[in-house]
DNA sequence: CAATCGTGGTT
DNA sequence: TAACCAAGATT
């Protein structure tokens, strides 16, 4: 009959047996990374926040366009926000790229531009959550910080084989504590992501490749037959579909953008005017009644020219887009939130995927009329971030 | 706690 | 193809 204290003892040894495993494994097999061959404090903060909810691949480019553009905390918290979007453009979740700036900015006024390394400090800049502050710690600074992200959410609750479902604070807390309980003294920065890379090359959602993994003989899951049943994880709720309507209005061959408020959505980006189309009435009305509470003048709605449908995580846009007419004959003057823009000047404007795509099916719709004509387009399209098609 | 907040890739 | 998923944070 054993005692707590030997229990203890022996879980104690098979987490640094799991440990130097994972680390041997992490040796041979870790990913190459851009921001792995720097220890950069803002390098690796950089990096992370452009890694939530999103993949590497996806982030390998911006992320190198990013440290051209910014090379340093001070590069970036000297930059008009404006411009900041504009190196997000594409990448989605905008309120990381406003937090990383304003986080930035505080970090040099408050800690003269250098990253601080206490775990208080760190959490309290703008966009740094228990995952991202973790990271940091762990990554740059070497320090002994669990960062858990679904990653090692999924291997560790396959390696204990733990049923709650992940979402659950408390669930993340026993893997958080359970991480914490396995790092390796002085080895904090591989050992995290070592876990990461697991999860993302061999422990993977779907078809994992037991039989390649380095703790397969530990794995609770593997040996009871339910790594396909692991992790629990809540259904996603359907997305809310949104009636939308926008407007093409030009004048002397520039197009009419405004810019979406400082908060919510695709804050501060901008857009075709527009905006929701409320049910029962017809999209010329909504978009009569929309141009209305933007501009104050009476608007006629010409033809219909193209519909795009854009899918948010949480809603879906069926946006119908339509010529119009402001005023007619009355000027509308800029305001910050409101421009005349050439078409050569739309490179210089943030805006979001869903209005490349509206601009996009007009250029595919060979919408008429000064300045609009498909070689404009186009060119302003991939004067913006180059993507293939 | 549950909803909000983007986009692109995979199955 | 629709659903799921990806190095989450904020409110």
């Amino acid at each position: 009959m054993r005692n707590p204290g030997q229990d203890e003892q022996q879980e104690r040894r098979r987490a640094a047996e799991i440990a130097g495993r994972l680390l041997e494994w992490y040796g041979r097999h870790g990913r190459d990374l851009p921001w792995r061959r720097t220890r950069d404090p803002y390098h690796i903060w950089v990096s992370e926040v452009m890694l939530q909810q999103t993949r590497v691949e996806t982030v390998i480019p911006y992320y190198e366009r990013w440290m051209a553009q910014f090379p340093t905390l001070e590069a970036l918290a000297g930059a008009p926000e404006e411009q900041v979007l504009k190196a997000w453009e594409g990448l989605g979740y905008y309120s990381r790229a406003r937090n990383l700036h304003q986080a930035a900015r505080e970090v040099v006024s408050r800690y003269g531009g250098s990253v601080p390394d206490d775990p208080e400090a760190v959490s309290r800049l703008k966009g740094v959550g228990p995952y991202t502050a973790g990271a940091i710690l762990s990554i740059a600074f070497n320090r002994p910080v669990p960062a858990v992200d679904g990653n090692v959410l999924r291997v560790i609750a396959r390696l204990y084989a733990i049923a709650d479902d992940i979402a659950l604070p408390a669930t993340r807390k026993v893997i958080t504590e359970l991480v914490r309980a396995m790092m390796p003294a002085g080895r904090s920065a591989d050992f995290n992501q070592a876990l990461m890379d697991l999860g993302a090359t061999i422990c993977t959602p779907r078809s994992p490749r037991c039989l390649l993994c380095p703790v397969r003989e530990a794995c609770e899951g593997f040996r009871a037959g339910r790594v396909g049943g692991l992790p629990v994880k809540g259904k996603a709720r359907a997305p809310r579909p949104v009636e939308r309507v926008a407007a093409v209005v030009e004048q002397d061959g520039r197009l009419l953008l405004t810019r979406r408020p400082p908060d919510g959505l695709l804050a501060g980006l901008w857009e075709l005017p527009g905006g929701d189309a409320p049910p029962g009435r017809s999209p010329e009305d909504a978009l009569r009644a929309v141009l209305w509470d933007a501009f104050r003048v009476e608007a006629v709605v010409g033809e219909h020219l193209v519909d795009v449908t854009h899918a948010f995580t949480h809603l879906v846009w069926y946006i119908r887009c339509y010529r119009a007419e402001l005023g007619p004959g009355c000027e509308i003057p800029e305001t910050p939130d409101r421009r005349w823009v050439a078409p050569e000047e739309l490179k210089d404007y943030p805006l979001p995927t869903v209005q490349r795509k509206v601009l996009a099916a007009l250029h595919e719709a060979r919408t008429p009329g000064v300045g609009l004509n498909g070689r404009d387009i186009r060119s302003a399209e991939t004067g913006g971030v180059m993507r293939e098609r």
